[in-house]
DNA sequence: AAAATTTGTTTGTTGGAGCTAACAAACTTG
DNA sequence: CAAGTTTGTTAGCTCCAACAAACAAATTTT
């Protein structure tokens, strides 16, 4: 049969070969946006952004402080290390290149976010690097979306 | 603030909203893989193709048998059943577009099965859609790809 | 048919990330 | 400052999907 390599999602998931789970992603991304301005964020506003429950943020800030990538002490207020700033960034940015990404291919702007905060997560560098490329290219040549929207004109009425 | 609706990895991969999980749909593509031609497969052809251990087969494909995707008794042979086997293409053919998709944006031929494999259970049907629709559009017009080899040519050497 | 091997199952453990309940610290306000 | 409220923490539970160890069934070999 067809010998390649398979593996189950949870596998490609582990984080021992990626540093960061895709909840600690989560996590980092959005403490990186609330931090933007006043500098750091609470444990109150991370949990709300995230919809989650507090002691889930309280549990994994604590693990990002293990882990040198924020600064944080009991009841007090979280902000990002050197690293962690450097890291947050990154997934910010990852997150707007797949955002305009699926704005190129004509997701529902409603659906967008949802796909995008998924996707982001999965994709090596190399693959977001592809698209980031894939994009401005896009961009730099706009007569190609008309001619996309003409095609599925054309598909929906022959 | 940016009051999008932000919700971690985890959440949006639960199973009260999915049906399957990531892990359900990897068994069954699977499944449906090793099942052409002969009709069937069993616990040991699946853990190997999947690289897991035998026990995580078992314990998936009986799960699988109580949700009615599988047929299946103790030692005996996996077999899909109507449902399981509708699910099983679809899941295939899902895999094949985001396949055909790596191959258009250009991704390294040896990482793009890893990434399709990651990719696949994290898109809604509309964007999976959305993505198909796109590939051919830009089978039927591959003069697009040629402009893309020479935009990334003058990248690298402007 | 008895022994050996292969194949599959059961049971119990692990780890991540969520949750609730109960508690503690820190503010607010009369 | 004492009482009450808000905010955060701890402890302990749940779920999924992997694992290993131990056991059972089935098949093959002698």
């Amino acid at each position: 049969m067809d010998n390649k390599n398979f593996h189950t999602f949870r596998e490609y998931m582990k984080k021992d070969d990626n540093f960061l789970t895709a909840s600690m992603e989560d996590y980092l991304e959005m403490i990186y946006r609330l931090s933007s301005g006043t500098g750091f964020t609470r444990i109150s506003a991370l949990s709300q952004a995230l919809n989650v429950q507090p002691p889930s943020a309280t549990k994994m800030v604590q693990h990002l402080a293990n882990l040198q990538l924020v600064k944080y002490e009991k009841y007090g207020v979280v902000l990002l290390t050197e690293k962690g700033g450097k890291l947050g960034l990154k997934l910010l940015n990852r997150h707007m290149i797949i955002e305009a990404f699926m704005k190129t291919i004509d997701v529902d702007p409603e659906k967008a976010l949802e796909e995008t905060e998924k996707i982001e997560h999965v994709l090596s560098d190399e693959t977001i690097f592809a698209i980031k490329n894939y994009v401005e290219f896009l961009n730099c040549n706009p007569d190609i979306w008309g001619r996309y929207q003409l095609f599925k004109y054309n598909k929906k009425a022959p």
